[in-house]
DNA sequence: AGTAAGTTTTATCAATTGTAAAAAACATGA
DNA sequence: TCATGTTTTTTACAATTGATAAAACTTACT
């Protein structure tokens, strides 16, 4: 609880007042392995803070899955698409562990950064580092082979490997789990 | 000129005071085609918008180019990550026409954020839209074969397509150019 | 220990994409 | 029109990845 408020902080100073109302408005929510924190055709209506635990964010079609990424303790996201215009998310959001999160919703985020500029600052920043970091994956799938891929994300989430099934991985890489074996086998 | 403003207001609805404000921060610059308005390691000053044109924003490594987003008129755009940060940008932007574009600085930008909230807002729904197109880029490359992300290109951008060099479309897909004309010739 | 369920690896063959170089098509200016 | 430079297509071959299924390995539970 303490968490969110420092990460929020570290976004955009918060003043004293903001931060209270901000810890007034947080909440808090504990899921088992395998539970889902948003269904597809749902709307997100949570800005999502992990205390402990890990989560993908992932989409599918008939036979496939499809992970845009993943969440471990500390991380602070939501589904940016359905939460920013409140609409039904094509993406669904699963715990891989038992997770517990701290969330405030997005009607009270709203009040929030009415009243609280340096709140909205800090989302608006958090915005931009989704951007970002949405900007460097696309990089990497442009130039990079699948065992480049692979190696980078041991270099940047070594320590999630062991917390991850290599099927998952498989599906965020963009490559079919025997692919993934192989390049795991190749060294 | 106007058509920025006209895009600004439907990010959000800026006051008279805030248009006329943003209206006298607006600058002009024309460009020829095969110019750059940023070079690898120059900070990204500039929020532009193309009056007429077409720019590709892209990044190169030693063998080979990789590009991130075409942007035709009336399309509003920056480089994000050096442009909140105002670090040295990765990424190039290069005119692929002559160009118009109306551009305001982040200096500017800066301060009109902090005098007019709406202007604010109309930057933070910028990024917010930045970020959904981002991750629907993504998707497509996890979920699709590059026969069906070329259609899907077209789908979308049929009218760019006499624009763009087949070099450089090949170069925004992620495939080599042999690999496009193979694409283009089985149907 | 033994079983069942889930995960990971291995193997085979097919399909896709990359590489490199040549040929063809197109554009431009002298 | 010709000549030149650029872009696009084509080709043959190599490398990578996909699809599928079976085998090996883990894990958890009885």
């Amino acid at each position: 609880m303490a968490d969110f408020l420092t990460i929020f902080n570290k976004l955009s100073e918060l003043t004293k007042s903001a931060e209270d109302d901000l810890h007034y408005c947080l909440q808090n929510k504990s899921v088992n392995k395998g539970d889902y924190l948003l269904r597809r055709r749902e709307v997100c209506k949570k800005l999502y803070f992990i205390e402990e635990g890990l989560t993908k964010t992932f989409f599918s079609n008939e036979e496939k899955e499809f992970i845009m990424q993943f969440f471990a303790e500390h991380a602070l996201f939501t589904v940016v698409d359905s939460f920013v215009s409140q609409t039904p998310s094509t993406y669904e959001i699963m715990a891989l562990e038992n997770t517990t999160v701290t969330y405030i919703t997005w009607k009270d985020l709203q009040i929030l950064c009415k009243k609280h500029h340096c709140i909205e600052a800090a989302f608006s920043k958090l915005l931009s580092i989704a951007t970002i970091n949405m900007m460097k994956r696309i990089s990497e799938m442009l130039e990079e082979s699948a065992t480049e891929r692979y190696n980078h994300f041991l270099d940047d989430n070594g320590k999630l490997l062991q917390r991850i099934s290599l099927g998952d991985l498989s599906n965020y890489l963009g490559i079919t789990q025997g692919s993934l074996s192989r390049i795991r086998a190749n060294k």
